[in-house]
RNA sequence: CGGGGUGUAGCGCAGCCUGGUAGCGCGCUUGCUUUGGGAGCAAGAUGUCGCGUGUUCAAAUCACGCCACCCCGACCA
């Protein structure tokens, strides 16, 4: 390919919209332009990166033997209702009305079609197991879409959905979509991790999720070098191997006039933020609980959730009725009528520091037991911290950030259920299907691979993605006839030899040639000048490398052979 | 959805406070020069100043309303 019959988009200056490196790059190197928010046209070069994950996904996918097929990205919402997706999504879900005022939505995902299909064509046990997968376009009106690609409202997914007669085979299918995913991500040159995951509203039991590792990443993880235990912050147990000691010290009230929050408190007392206790006011079913947390930890919604049920933080008002205080001062001292839980950390803590429930002040010295009852409940409330011991009991978690670019669920009979959607088993019983449900961000990935892999010239494509192999930059293609002649040469030679080969064959000065080249990222680059040509060399230079080495014109070819099979 | 911010040429921005001729850099077009890391000179083209209403002799500029977009938070997979 040549630039002149291509199209190069390359901006010099960086769009005001962008912050985080891929969506600046991205947009920079003339692989997307925004349309709306949170859409985006793929632009031409954009799209060969995107193909080339597909290709990998889609090799890998029918490797293992799942089928691909294209559902509707236009869906009859009487489908949505039947799953009870219609009410239990929120604004998310873009629904809209045809001409005769039926409801159709826009797919999310396809977990309705596919069990609709599934339940009017496999009928027996025989049919089974059956794994459908498609790539498809995806619309999620998410409430802030943002980061460029990597939080869009429309993207690609693969999404993949497996029925099975039981429950072991399932199972099966899950671990062989774990290696799966496994490879693809390993084939694709990213930097990634699996991790335990909450399965969250797309419901059912198992579930992992693969991030690839990158600091700009929306997620937490909490990972053990010693024992590659790995997990969603959302989900990892916060263990505490602390045993509670004996009072050393009197309670006391002392003043702290202005003092809110346990950070200030800690600093005005000149005592360590680990020896406070934060009182989180929620409610939950119009009652009010105090959550005790260690100043320094954070709750964890989700595990609450799971504790106590959906709940919301107190208001100021509903806090000064239950507990005669402004917030700010609150604690679990004499506190009556409300339900106290603590965090398994601070329920190991003696001598510690809360809100006196009187403002303007916190007590010191406190110790359950002593100066108030052990808590009604125990629990784990908190968000793991680096340096907490793995829930496997070998060695210490630490905390990474990552970007989720696929998910893996057990759905079990969630949408066979309530679609009743079945089979007849060997027995003649009829039976729903067990499910699983299998994605991948096709267009996130190539977000993540540019987030994780860049510098300060630009992309630094994975060479399993990047939209060109190799790009041939000639010194003075359009002046002189020598350097003309020997880049067509090798041009088409490389395109015979089946190279992905962009030649620059632009009239532009060799700056900006190699400007865009390196934005763009193509990972292998080889210019040919009058100079080099003259003692019958060319040079390469690898996108990663710093100085460019000179070689014979006629060994160029094999050696990108070599390289790009290395 | 709550808070904050921004809408002026394809992109990045100034002008607005203090109302009166629409500007700069990049990009684009043409010509000449230049040609190994985003060239120089010269000449040009490009604007419903987000939309609407109002105030005024006069609105990019002031007021009100709306819309779009961005950021933080909440939410969500």
């Amino acid at each position: 390919m040549r630039t002149s019959r291509f199209f190069i988009a390359t901006l010099k200056e960086v769009p005001a919209e962008a912050e985080i490196a891929s969506h600046r790059l991205m947009l920079r190197a003339g692989l997307i332009r925004r349309l709306s928010a949170g859409i985006y046209t793929w632009l031409p070069l954009g799209v060969r990166v995107l193909h080339k994950v597909e290709a990998v996904v889609r090799q890998e996918m029918n490797r293992a033997g799942a089928i691909e097929l294209s559902m509707p990205v236009v869906q009859p919402g009487e489908l949505w209702q039947e799953s009870g997706r219609w009410q239990a999504y929120g604004p998310e879900l873009q629904r809209f009305k045809d001409r005769h005022e039926r409801d159709f939505v826009l797919q999310p995902t396809s977990e309705e079609a596919v069990t609709d299909l599934a339940r009017s064509e496999l009928k027996s046990y025989r049919t089974l197991p059956q794994h459908f997968y498609q790539i498809q376009t995806k619309f999620r009106d998410e409430r802030r879409p943002r980061f460029g690609i990597l939080r869009g409202r429309e993207f690609v997914m693969k999404d993949g959905y497996s029925f099975h007669a039981d429950l072991a085979d399932l199972e099966r299918e899950y671990r062989n979509m774990y290696d799966t995913y496994t490879r693809i991500f390993t084939r694709l040159g990213l930097k990634f991790r699996a991790v335990a995951a909450d399965p969250g509203a797309i419901g059912g039991t198992g579930s992992h999720e693969f991030h690839v590792l990158a600091e700009s990443g929306e997620d937490a993880i909490a990972w053990c070098p010693q024992s590659n235990y790995a997990a969603n912050v959302e989900l990892a147990e916060a263990v505490s191997t602390d045993s509670r000691k004996a009072p050393t010290v009197n309670l006391k009230k002392v003043p702290t006039p202005g003092k809110t929050k346990c950070e200030e408190v800690a600093a005005l007392l000149k005592i360590p933020l680990e020896k406070t206790v934060k009182a989180v006011a929620v409610m939950h079913d119009g009652e009010f609980y105090l959550l005790l947390l260690r100043g320094d930890h954070d709750l964890n919604e989700l595990k609450t959730q799971k504790l106590i049920g959906a709940f919301r933080f107190a208001t100021d008002g509903e806090i000064e009725t239950a507990l005669k205080c402004k917030a700010g001062y609150i604690g679990p001292v004499g506190a009556k009528n409300v339900k106290v839980i603590a965090d398994r950390a601070v329920a190991a803590m003696g001598d510690f520091v809360c809100g006196a429930n009187e403002e303007g002040f916190h007590l010191t010295g406190v110790n359950f037991g002593r100066d108030l009852p052990e808590p009604s409940q125990v629990a784990d409330l908190r968000n793991v911290v680096a340096g907490d011991p793995s829930p496997d009991g070998k060695g210490r978690l630490e905390i990474v950030r990552g970007i989720e670019v696929g998910h893996i669920f057990q759905l079990r009979t969630k949408y066979s259920s309530a679609m009743k959607a079945g089979f007849l088993d060997a027995a003649g019983t009829h039976k729903p299907f067990e499910m699983g449900c299998y994605g991948i961000g096709v267009t996130r990935v190539v977000a993540a691979a540019i987030e994780q892999n860049n510098d300060a010239r630009g992309i630094v494509f994975p060479a399993p993605i990047a939209p060109f192999a190799a790009c041939l930059v000639p010194i003075g293609y359009q002046k002189s006839a020598a350097v003309r002649e020997a880049a067509d040469r090798l041009h088409d030679a490389l395109e015979q030899a089946g190279i992905d080969v962009l030649m620059d064959d632009r009239d532009e000065r060799p700056g900006v040639l190699f400007a865009d080249m390196d934005l763009i990222g193509i990972p292998h680059r080889v210019v040919l000048s009058e100079r080099g040509l003259a003692a019958g060399n060319a040079e390469y230079k690898g996108r990663r490398e710093d100085k460019p080495r000179e070689m014979p014109l006629d060994s160029i070819g094999s050696f990108l052979k070599e390289r790009l099979h290395a």
